[in-house]
DNA sequence: TATTTCTGTTGATTTTTATCAATGCCATTT
DNA sequence: AAATGGCATTGATAAAAATCAACAGAAATA
């Protein structure tokens, strides 16, 4: 249980086998079939997620009812809504599965526990957040000075895995595109 | 002198005088001139910068010579091109003063002496780098779900000091349109 | 198996944004 | 005082993307 999680873990951070185990210790297993909710907008987040395996998604609604997808996590990824984490305000985003998967949620009270015991813990959530901020600003570079032809390219040969098992029209949300848009998009480059 | 790095440090965490001075002996000061470049896009980034005062920017050049501004720094804030600072790869920012400005930067060899001496200080990092990660995802929402004149009204409730001081052709930068839709967005805005 | 839902594509049209060019203003420099 | 460069605005036009509508194949469900 928690293989990926542990695997994850340990490569980043030196972690002793009683360290680990003491991790545990803080872990909850959660399974969630297709389409299913982790978290809905309006609720308080109460924990981070780690995606043993499966898929899901975060993402806003907007007036007129449509979907914006804020962020895929796949196998050994984290997702939350981390303002609603830290500050206990109600989350914006929903989050749910796109495939069945199974989670390690880390509590809000599990959370502050390791950070206040157990150092290597918080290395690993600056190693995480840090890596999660260096994605994100990637992928905000290239909203801002990327073609879409050339903002599409550089997502696949990032993300392939993400392309194989997520569909279009939700890539399309991920870019702020409508799916026809898109859909064009694609054809373009396949003639090329 | 550091007087606000050491008052935002306090904010953050409770460091000890002790510690304080032990900080400070990792510390450089730095002044930039006005157009000043304290990063050069293919050289390797250095260190972290922290403003003491004044206004810094980072941003791209594309193929046809087209700055898009990353972000803006002002009092406060830190910049850097964080993925060169860990990997000591090529830069693919630079960084310039947008006005004469006063900076403390922390080194690669710095920051990694506080790391492992330091706890506080690698605890002030994670609560940094995770204010930074929320205010970067709360920018990449609203502009995969919002309209321009949503995402500028929203842009200057939120930064109205960046708005006092920043060229208008620099927040179209930012936003990713060119100056004159944003002057166009502006002239809407005003009718209303 | 039949049927419903989900998905991706295409075409026609409208809306949005970029591009190109010109102008006026202000601040700085000469 | 005149000249220069940076900045914001405006207009005309082109290009890009959204919208609306229809269709077809695939997958899920009854």
């Amino acid at each position: 249980m928690y293989e990926v999680f542990f695997q994850t873990l340990k490569n980043k951070v030196p972690f002793s086998e009683e360290e680990l185990e003491v991790v545990k210790t803080y872990l909850t297993p959660k399974k969630l079939r297709k389409k299913q909710y982790l978290l809905q907008d309006g609720d308080v987040c109460k924990f981070v997620a780690f995606v043993e395996n499966g898929a899901l998604r975060s993402y806003t609604i907007d007036e007129k009812g449509v979907e914006h997808i804020i962020q895929f996590a796949l196998q050994g990824w984290t997702i939350s809504d981390l303002y609603s984490f830290l500050t206990a305000e109600p989350a914006t985003y929903n989050i749910d599965a796109l495939e069945d998967s199974e989670l390690v949620l880390i509590s809000k009270s599990a959370h502050e526990e390791l950070l206040k015991t157990l150092p290597k813990y918080e290395t690993w959530i600056r190693i995480q957040i840090t890596g999660a901020y260096i994605a994100m600003q990637r992928r905000l570079t290239s909203i801002i000075s990327l073609s879409l032809e050339e903002r599409y390219a550089a997502f696949t040969s990032l993300y392939p895995q993400i392309i194989q098992r997520v569909p279009q029209h939700m890539i399309a949300s991920y870019m702020g595109l409508t799916p026809e848009t898109l859909s064009r998009v694609r054809k373009k480059m396949i003639r090329k």
